[in-house]
DNA sequence: GCGATAGTATTGACGCTGTCAAGATTGGCT
DNA sequence: AGCCAATCTTGACAGCGTCAATACTATCGC
């Protein structure tokens, strides 16, 4: 965006972003295990080693995609956030969001966990990583503020965001099912967002409940 | 089990079973993407050639892989249910059965859901995929009958298979977060299998609370 | 007993891959 | 101007999946 259209000239302009979009691409297309560093580098135009000088090796170019992963999600919680109309709305438009990125950035969210493709342990991924999960232990604890000073706020939030995760991973098969198992006539055209909110009402009807 | 210990023989006896606990033990090692037919036929102790003609391809093993991830499963939750002493307590051991499922065989159950390394259309992966999904059907069926009616079956099924999934999925994230951002008096050492009877304690509230 | 046959495993080849070392090109600083 | 550091290319290497061709073996019909 900020650079010239790169030409004929040597010096690419942006590389590092060209790759990084060549590669959610890649990945968009053909999943996780489609690719491969020179397919990277061929749709850049660039030659197959060009992307060790940005990006160590390939886990260092998926690293980076993963933290851009967190990065989306703490923007559109951000957003999130901001239209919400009180607790419980904040922590079900949460849900939405998360999932909503999922669909909006495939190759990114198919990698963020998979820790033997991407280094955990790189201090961007842990503080990106631990800024989205913020969003969620706040919104959790507000809920709990407001409804149920008993929650144990950790459990919470760690059942919401394994719930949505959980939800990306398996809407593709819950799909497929409903084609193959269910009557043609109750098969439902429901947007994973609106699951999304259906699971976050379903658990904070769990979080409200008192022992 | 069933043949001799193959010694010197041509014929190597159960090449089939040899090289799925092979690739189940290089992608417990290594992960899904260090899995490799090459090695895998290296430590079964055949020629690199050798797994095509009892699997197509790799994706024809792994796809096997997937499918004994559901018999894991099915057998699991059939030994859940039997100990079960009501229809919550069931829905909960369902739960810990599992992602102990996923502790005992990591390597099946970290591709049991990536469309882009196994053949999801395989009807072995459907078959045994749907009857794993019965068992935690008819479970939370059960909690409906005795604890509300109008519960939306389907949802709360998906909503517990989506928290356990993810659970595995997010679990190791959760421990290193506990290391790096936690005060060490609080690190809990609890089991994921403790987590997962948790989790469906907190969204089984949520399945009794009528609106 | 014996030969045909189908099943099983090997060998070798192909193009693809990631990564490393060495060299070429360029932009910017002194 | 001249040099340096950053950037990119080229070439090489071993490892990979997959296919075709070949070797070996168990078994069944005779």
């Amino acid at each position: 965006m900020t650079t010239a259209p790169t030409s004929n000239r040597y010096h690419h302009g942006d590389l590092p972003n060209a790759l990084k979009g060549a590669a959610a691409e890649v990945i968009a297309e053909r999943g996780p295990s489609g690719f491969s560093l020179r397919e990277v580098a061929r749709r850049a135009g660039v030659s197959h080693a060009a992307p060790a000088h940005h990006f160590r090796d390939s886990t260092g170019l998926l690293t980076e995609l993963a933290v851009d992963a967190f990065r989306y999600l703490d923007a559109a919680m951000s957003e999130a956030e901001a239209a919400a109309t009180d607790s419980v709305d904040r922590l079900r438009l949460l849900g939405r969001a998360y999932v909503e990125v999922a669909v909006e950035h495939p190759a990114h969210c198919s990698i963020v966990f998979r820790g033997d493709v991407v280094d955990t342990t790189s201090p961007d991924y842990q503080e990106w990583g631990e800024r989205a999960y913020g969003h969620l232990a706040a919104a959790v604890e507000a809920v709990a503020a407001e409804h149920n000073p008993d929650l144990d706020i950790g459990l919470a939030a760690s059942l919401c965001w394994s719930a949505m995760q959980g939800l990306i991973v398996l809407h593709p098969g819950m799909i497929k099912r409903q084609e193959l198992f269910c009557d043609p006539e109750e098969i439902t055209t429901e947007s994973i967002g609106d699951i999304a909110e259906r699971f976050g009402d379903m658990m904070m009807a769990g979080f409200k409940a008192r022992p």
